[in-house]
DNA sequence: TTTATTGTTTAGACAAATCTAAAAATTTTA
DNA sequence: TAAAATTTTTAGATTTGTCTAAACAATAAA
């Protein structure tokens, strides 16, 4: 079992890691806002515990076990997005604080019964798919707004960007989860994109299209 | 705001507290399942943050703020001992260890939201009953099974020894909450009882009778 | 290819919660 | 009420996770 602080870091770790690139103590000190110092005798800590493959000066990579430890995190943290945006009502700017907390509790019997509870959902309330028990994902095919072109249509199906104010900026904009959006343009000096939401014409700036995810179709 | 172990050293303080009789040391460190001396440690920090009352060797009561908090934790536990059984069905045996972790979680809207969801409930699934936000008990009039005589009717509406070992002990014999009682006789020599639950004759052992609370009706 | 810059690790210290062993206070017993 | 037993506290150490300051390594610039 680990501690409360070694899940953290190894759910940093999982999300800082891409295709196999080492993580640097830096990424990870500036995720858990903590000191690359503290962050080194941590990685020693999870390298002992073989979750962790680690060269000094060379930043770590997750080993399997620790993969699937992390997985499993994530699958919790998202699991219980879904329970407090549709059993509580939350907003979906709400639920991040609150699930870092949860994702903690020990306990198979809770998550099993959690996901049957709530219908076994591929998706969180932003969008990002939750893991099955054996740490495999569905694979989802998203494209980035800021990617699509004009007349381009598709579903608002993911936000790459869970802060509160740019889930509650979304909002105001009608740009939900499920949403159907067409492109009317994009413009050529700022990359802003003009587009439909369900009839309604609105623009947005290019940063906040590349945080949208949309499947085309 | 108190760390995960002060909270549980407010909760434990609480149950050992009877009509302001200060709490020994000793008492708490064996709830605990720790050392006399760490109690001490404990008992000075939260004597600083003024959430209990401490004269040396004079044992512990909590002040008024250290008793809204314990109860607090009290209204969590117990609100999450619900939701497993009512929302996640689990057994009354299954739920106590999974709320020792989830009572800790730290949001007011969480815990409103659920109490809401779980349809404001009284009491939980021991029959313990459940402190509204203010703190505030429903007064429940119960007896212990022990103190009945024979001819005596009621109705099982609590336990007050939550083991996995004793809920599974009454389940097998059908005394589970909302039961009907009557007692048939209590035996001289060794204070058993003898009873139906329900059309069905029973035999209980004192100790056994002595944890099973019954509402006369 | 030296020098600067950036990134990482080590050394030593600290706070929280725990422990053991010994000292002190309280309560019980004789 | 003095001795014995029990309970509680203190002193000093330990573990976990953190920090600062200084040393070291890798990378970029001159
Ligand atoms: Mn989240
Ligand atoms: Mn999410
Ligand atoms: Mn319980
Ligand atoms: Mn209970």
């Amino acid at each position: 079992m680990q501690s409360y602080t070694e899940e953290n870091y190894l759910k940093v770790i999982y999300h800082l890691s891409e295709a196999n690139h080492p993580v640097q103590t830096n990424a990870i000190a500036e995720r858990i806002q903590t000191k690359a110092a503290s962050v080194t005798d941590m990685i020693k800590k999870l390298s002992e515990k073989e979750l962790v493959n680690y060269v000094k000066y060379q930043g770590v990579t997750l080993t399997e076990k620790g993969k699937l430890t992390a997985i499993n995190i994530v699958r919790k943290h998202r699991l219980w997005e879904v329970f407090l945006v549709d059993k509580l009502n939350f907003k979906w700017d709400e639920v991040h604080e609150v699930a870092e907390e949860l994702e903690h509790i020990q306990s198979n019997l809770l998550i099993e019964r959690l996901d049957e509870f709530l219908d076994f959902p591929k998706v969180d309330p932003h969008g990002d798919p939750i893991p099955d028990k054996h740490g495999n994902f569905a694979e989802l095919a998203f494209v980035k707004l800021s990617k699509l072109n004009s007349g381009d249509k598709g579903t608002i199906t993911g936000v790459s960007e869970h802060s509160s104010s740019f889930l509650k900026h979304l909002e105001k904009l009608g740009l939900t989860l499920g949403k159907r959006i067409e492109i009317i343009e994009v413009l050529e000096f700022d990359g802003s994109v003009e587009l439909f939401v369900e009839q309604q014409k609105t623009n947005i700036s290019r940063e906040v299209a590349k945080h949208i995810l949309i499947t085309k179709n």
